[in-house]
DNA sequence: AATGAATGAGATTTCATTCAT
DNA sequence: AATGAATGAAATCTCATTCAT
């Protein structure tokens, strides 16, 4: 065995990556920063990652994505519940805000930097697809309510726009707050804005 | 006459740079790029502005920020004259409305620049600053309405976010539609789902 | 204008270029280098050339071994009429020994790269190829002479070797001689042990 | 027991040495590789060898060189002595030839490395001073035939060019044949090509 | 004696900025 | 005032060599 533990300087640099790029993001990101972040001369990262990309895959990784597109899937259909009750928040929406919680604060600035720091990268149009989804989520929940309903181009920019939106906040708060009874304050109140508007929105 | 063509020259250097910036980013956008399209020599650019980040000052300059600011505050009050209202909108608003728009589509790329991409610059903090604004703006209406509202640290983070938000909408409208009746359509939905979600943030 | 003149340096940087490309191969090389020799900086050396490669294929371009073929192969033609004739060299050997000789001293270190040190470029290949073409020729000749010629693996492995080394003491000895009239009294000894001894590999 | 061991690995890393090297040559060849097929670390070469360098010459040692000499100085008397005679090979051009092949069989990549792939090493000239002492062997053996016998510059280089030649030939053929009685038919072809020449380069 | 992680110099390439003309 | 060639610092990546264990 060698002087360090192999898997704790990976992991050493995986977090300076993560660092580096929630501040500057992938093109703003060097290596050399990553490296001095992390405690290594910067030649060493190319030990554990081939290139700059595969460290910013080994930072986000597809696994991760998924997990992340379930998470947030599976809330956008428990607010969609939500919208139309005026009753008390039902168990499943309980449940998913529960989930959402602990995904959020586990992977706090990985969330960041793939919501919000892909330029440039495979997950560059991540959010924008995670986006559309949502949108389609919410058309149909609304369809199912009103089936006249008709969108526009325009109305389903603002629909994308509003669901963008809620990922930008998302990624802010998540910037904003490590503590998590804050974050989940400021989330509360993003999340009542959000629910109250989304029907006037399609008045 | 020297004056005159220095002026022209200045303008279409400005008008190449925002047009760069706008697709590029102050990081992706080069010099030489931003020369081409203005038709002039890349050292000729440093003869009219000091280095890069002069030439975005240039490009979005205080004045600018200075209009943008007083139309979306003029906007935002208006706005907030709305929300308690359930009437039809008031003659303040509809001026409002007709000034934003003329604002908007009169500064398109400059908008979007100055909202959306001025990441790694000095103007970086600019669009926090003037959301910070609004949101003290929204605050104080919020708080003549309710004298005993309570504004944590999560909440104004909350509200933070919602009028971030309000800007990106913009910018993402502005870069969507170049026809000022989508625009339109698209961000009267934005504003009717803004507007209506807005109380219930504070409930 | 600018302060000097572009086709001088884009000349300097060509001519740098082949003379340490000659010395250390193209692996070898480092564009560091090559700039030093040719009197700029580094960064410049990409105004005029898009990367190594780039420069590489400008210091021997395509059009540049399409001649080098053609006068090789007329050359290789009219050596094989004087194998078998203990006459006087024909006119046709002698013509094409006067191009062969003018292509030589115009073009030393370009054949010397192209024939010699192409290894890792787009030439790497070319050495063979050529000589292949050199050896299907020598065989079609002495296949004329003797009809009943069978050519085995081995033995046409030695005439590899046999047209590959023309080529090597081609470059060799452009390498040694600078001076003309020595370079070609070198050449012509060579030639004399190359024609003598091709109808006894044959025998 | 260690001193045992110690040999046995410095061994492995001198073989995997003469495999990288026949097929990479110096500059291609890699540390790293050399230790994975020697299934060592990487830093253990260095236990035996100071640097590349010195791992190149354990590879092709001094006293490897000195019989490669020995074998070739012998081979080319004795091709001397055929080349005025018309008659049958002489015992000992029978002898030379036979050691010859077993030298060339026992020391494949040796070989081909010592005298194909020492560009960039102290070793580089090496071929060149070998090539030398034939070049002065045969100018001897020449001037036995003819006293008056003059050497030029131009003609010792062009007779420098045969010798380079034929040891280049020698590794070509070696790379390509590992069967040996097909390495021995086109090493013959070659020979006579050879002896047939040389006479005719002196003329 | 052996490991292999770590180092750091050097390679190619880009680009904001300077400067001779 | 204008040009655009030239500069040089910084980025990514490779690899011979060192060194803590």
């Amino acid at each position: 065995m060698a002087q360090y533990q192999k898997d704790e300087v990976r992991e050493r640099i995986v977090e300076a990556a993560l660092a580096v790029l929630a501040e500057r993001g992938f093109g703003g990101a060097s290596i050399a920063e990553i490296a001095r972040r992390a405690g290594v001369a910067t030649g060493n990262v190319y030990r554990y990652f081939p290139g700059k990309e595969a460290l910013f895959e080994a930072a986000v990784p597809e696994s991760f994505v998924a997990s992340m597109r379930a998470v947030l899937r599976k809330r956008v259909r428990a607010l969609a519940g939500v919208v139309d009750a005026s009753g008390p928040p039902s168990p499943a929406f309980a449940a998913a805000t529960a989930d959402l919680f602990r995904f959020l604060l586990e992977h706090r600035l990985r969330i960041v930097v793939a919501l919000g720091r892909a330029e440039g990268t495979r997950w560059d149009g991540l959010r924008d697809e995670l986006v559309d989804e949502l949108v389609t989520l919410a058309i149909a929940h609304f369809r199912e309510l009103d089936p006249a309903l008709r969108v526009t181009e325009a109305r389903r920019a603002a629909l994308h726009a509003v669901y963008r939106n809620l990922t930008a906040a998302t990624v802010a708060l998540l910037l904003r707050f490590a503590d998590g009874a804050k974050l989940r304050a400021a989330l509360e109140d993003y999340t009542r804005y959000h629910l109250a508007g989304l029907p006037a929105l399609f008045r």
